[in-house]
DNA sequence: GTAGAATATGAGTAATTATTCGCATTATCG
DNA sequence: CGATAATGCGAATAATTACTCATATTCTAC
């Protein structure tokens, strides 16, 4: 023969469907760990185990455990954006309290689907450096939102999205960390932290202690 | 000789002040690696290099990598905690915002000297589990904010503190990983972002197109 | 069928990391 | 001092984890 390939990247693409449902089964193999054990039970050795498939066969596909990470993170934000995406169009045309619930029911369903997974992952993004497939996902779901405010003329909307995503993810993941898990519950109080950060209507938490006049007549 | 003790506790506690200068500086090195190289780096012996001190001493003070960090966390809470009575105790008598701003100022503190190590160590909080006294620690922080929206007659103290915990940390946390240092700048946000919440006025972020007769006369 | 390509295997080896232990050094106290 | 305890050392060893490769099995196309 002419020349064996020197081995040139170490992840092939499968092409038969048998191959296809390993590379999945390493996937979920590794998901399930992040879910169960903790990001520092992840090692080649016992995704493959857990996958239901040897070591080598896992080499084949992914030429280390970063790599499975970064494939898992690529594909929860690639799942988020498409959420995303959809709520927006939703949203088309809608106010401003209408577009933003829309994108808060998208997060929290991608939060609360499998939330010790979102949670782990979110944890190994930080920590790793990502490619740039990655980082030009993030990028566009927080240019979706900016054009989500800037359509409803709301100043510096860069920063502002920046703020909502950040408070947002602050609260989904305090509450997921301690086992909130009621959808309506979060999206109320998700509502609330958005819309009072906007400057728009909130039912204010303060109990009237006793109304005098004076506060009854100022507008503030 | 009657019997040497079978190893009980191998976490010395330091006496003279030369051991003492090694138990911190073993506590510093590993900071320095979480700083600079990340959560994957942290190695016993690395962190005993860095430190400037044998393995074998390490291990004098601590029983594994898992008691180092559980030691820093505690510091930091630690810190955290002495911070926010410091800041409670200022504000006694003071108006809400203005008590608000005082706990946000301490957070910020916290979080700016030394971000990365901050960022680290929250990480690896979450993905360990803690023993009671870093749970007790960061009980007191919360009752401490209850306390302060309790008096002020906040409605669901409890909730409240907790998102309002929450959505703050989520906010210095993105700011900090983005290299956002600017301290007046995150303590204005964080402010508008709780006053928000609480539906304390906030100057609305919607730039008002026309002003309408009917916008101008009603209060909301 | 059968040839050849693709895929799978897992024991075996390399590399990394954790931990110990015998001994050297330094401090404390009378 | 000198005795004893405290501290420090780091090569050596154990344990874990990463990764390979010779071989076996399964698929595809003719």
């Amino acid at each position: 023969m002419m020349m064996t390939k020197p081995r040139l990247n170490p992840r092939k693409t499968p092409r038969q469907s048998r191959s296809q449902a390993t590379y999945v089964a390493v996937l979920e193999g590794a998901a399930r760990i992040l879910e169960t054990e903790g990001g520092h039970r992840l090692t080649t050795n016992h995704v493959a185990e857990r996958a239901g498939v040897s070591v080598g066969t896992l080499y084949q596909y992914f030429p280390g455990k970063e790599a499975i990470l970064a494939e898992l993170i690529r594909q929860m934000r690639q799942d988020m954006l498409t959420d995303f995406e959809e709520a927006a169009r939703e949203a088309k045309g809608k106010d401003l309290a209408f577009a933003l619930d829309a994108l808060i029911a998208a997060s929290l369903r991608h939060h609360l689907r499998r939330p010790a997974l979102a949670q782990a992952l979110e944890r190994v993004e930080s920590e790793l450096q990502l490619n740039d497939e990655i980082h030009a996902l993030k990028a566009r779901m927080r240019e979706l939102i900016v054009e989500v405010l800037r359509e409803r003329r709301i100043m510096e909307p860069e920063r502002t999205a920046f703020d909502l995503m950040a408070l947002s993810r602050g609260i989904s993941d305090a509450a997921i960390q301690s086992d909130q898990r009621d959808f309506d519950d979060l999206q109320q109080r998700l509502s609330r932290a958005i819309r009072g950060y906007l400057g728009l209507a909130v039912t204010p938490l303060v109990a009237a202690p006793v109304k005098t006049s004076t506060e009854i007549a100022g507008c503030r």
